[in-house]
DNA sequence: GGCAAACACTTTACAACTAAACCTTTTGGG
DNA sequence: CCCAAAAGGTTTAGTTGTAAAGTGTTTGCC
């Protein structure tokens, strides 16, 4: 009894023949709804957000900790975000920030005992989330979607790279 | 030759049976890169953006024009977001706002002439690149992808209500 | 008729994002 | 050795988003 998005609209507007356009607002609809609910549950339960935990999982995956520049590249946002992301992840504690005595440009960031603790709980509740809302779909479902997932991403590298 | 992102690594770390967090990973990877791909588009093209797009595609389909709240919840968006979106397109001169003359709290927004010339323009545009993105991928693939697409998407639904 | 509650919207405060300009430090040719 | 260019970060200005409090209007009930 929801009332029509403008997305419901759009599917309706489209021409039998627009498939592609139809798998793209599958994909915008689908990843709206997951990142809004994992959105809410981060803030409700950790008080906290997907892009702190995206810094944290970085941090966590890299032990020798990483340069602002390495994390901005390796989470695809520019580096003026990541200063502004780390430095709050700072004042609460979670990480700390060195700047290097060899190279004295560089900042060296890494979890604190804290900031480790609290991405624990955070990947746990992530990770349950993610699994109960693809609960539906068999092991060979996700696969096959996970592939055509890839198979468009790939794509769409090799077009960004050659316009 | 790319550095690897934080979500390849995630992906590596990754246990055999989580398919379930490997096709949330590749949504969002797929997602983000097609996002990226149309933002930068949008700014470069019509120095625009994804958002504006979507509130003058809500007022294309609805000729009889929308109300601020219609906006919000057919967009999927705070009413305080479609205040600022609405407020920067009408000083653009791409809609109108008029407070309805019987219920002197509701605001009545439509396209403007220029709005709606725009809106061909960004719609076309917007299919077109879309279209290029999917076309390595058959009818049938796609139409497979978009019905995986909406059956997580309706579970999503579900266990949110739920909850 | 009056007034509390509901309604439509705006404002405020803040996080997260971008692009582009700006510092500071290091490096590499001459 | 020196200085221009490159490299690593930060700052600034502006959009987009949220949640929550605030402002008017209208409605509905006594």
């Amino acid at each position: 009894m929801d009332k029509p998005t403008v997305f419901d609209l759009v599917l309706e507007s489209l021409p039998e023949k627009a498939h592609h356009r139809r798998a793209w607002l599958g994909l915008l609809r689908c990843f709206s709804s997951i990142d809004r609910v994992l959105m809410r549950r981060f803030s409700e339960k950790f008080n906290s957000s997907l892009p702190r935990y995206d810094v944290l999982t970085a941090l966590a995956l890299s032990p020798n900790g990483m340069t602002m520049g390495e994390l901005a590249s390796s989470l695809m946002v520019t580096k003026g975000n990541i200063t502004g992301v780390v430095s709050r992840l700072k004042q609460d504690g979670l990480v700390r920030k060195i700047t290097s005595r060899s190279d004295r440009r560089i900042q060296s960031v890494t979890l604190s005992a804290e900031g480790r603790r609290l991405w624990d709980a955070m990947h746990a509740d992530y990770d349950e989330t993610v699994s109960e809302i693809f609960s539906g779909q068999s092991s060979e479902e996700l696969d096959a979607l996970t592939e055509m997932l890839e198979i468009t991403r790939v794509a769409v590298q090799k077009k960004t790279r050659a316009g």
